[in-house]
DNA sequence: AAAATCGTAACGAACTCTGTTACGAAAGGA
DNA sequence: TCCTTTCGTAACAGAGTTCGTTACGATTTT
């Protein structure tokens, strides 16, 4: 997984437009909860809308919202839209080809990691917006 | 999932050690199939070493050796003594309390994130050295 | 025309990761 | 005892990544 905040960073900020249904929430907003640069939210909002999880309004009035129901958005499909599944990373050497084991080491680790990673996926799959709004408004 | 290297190498490094069982292995041999640097695999070596999956000795013909059977060792324990396992990654600045979003998300997505993160190490839990090993020498 | 807002490029500071050198500690052999 | 081998670990540099920030054009409403 990546070490990076980008896929907490995106269901906060998708949460936000969840909780602010049919309405156009502004990049300024949604940083001021997330407590970081506009820019920042704008970028990730972009990979959002790219996979077609938001939608976006230019000009005065305009700006963000969930392009679907939050009930039919799980978590899984912000992580593949925020964080472009690269496959498992090897160190920037390549293994020694004359070793029985370094000679085909990649493919067997990445079917491995494969599996691994699908039921991260799968687990994320089950959780939607709706109901991590829900929890957070419980609060 | 961390985006460095640390656990392919792991595992790279045991099916080395796996790939030679009853002898001790020095750093330099496993660094030649890693096509590193020794230290580096001694680094890796060292957490191995500190979660009880290997024994290393000093001296001259010294090195190392798994201490369990290959058959007993998964790649969920590797991963878990390579990548300690820090949670998930918010970013630098707390989300802001005085949104009903910002204020509860931290725990809300550590416990759903927790789930995915367990699911995908029960999956490296079914994967062990053996079968690794079995798979790399049938190429 | 003016104001608001998104979209995106460019850049810097901080951090991370890997590789490398260095050196002490431990263990065995001559 | 002395020398060689090997692990254990600290220190550091270069490359790469990540986040925040400024800037500015494009688009939309008033």
């Amino acid at each position: 997984m990546p070490r990076n905040c980008r896929f907490t960073t995106a269901v906060h900020v998708c949460a936000v437009l969840a909780n602010n249904p049919g309405e156009d929430v502004t990049s300024d907003y949604v940083a001021d909860s997330v407590n970081t640069n506009p820019v920042v939210v704008r970028r990730l909002l972009a990979a959002l809308a790219r996979a077609g999880l938001v939608a976006s309004r230019r000009g005065s009035g305009g700006g963000y919202r969930l392009a679907h129901p939050a009930a039919r958005i799980d978590l899984a499909a912000i992580a593949i839209a925020v964080d472009d599944d690269e496959g498992p990373s090897f160190g920037p050497n390549p293994p020694n080809p004359a070793c029985p084991v370094g000679r085909a080491i990649k493919p067997v680790l990445a079917e491995a990691i494969g599996r691994a990673e699908a039921a991260r996926l799968a687990e994320l799959r089950r959780v939607h917006l709706d109901e991590i709004l829900e929890k957070l408004l419980a609060v």
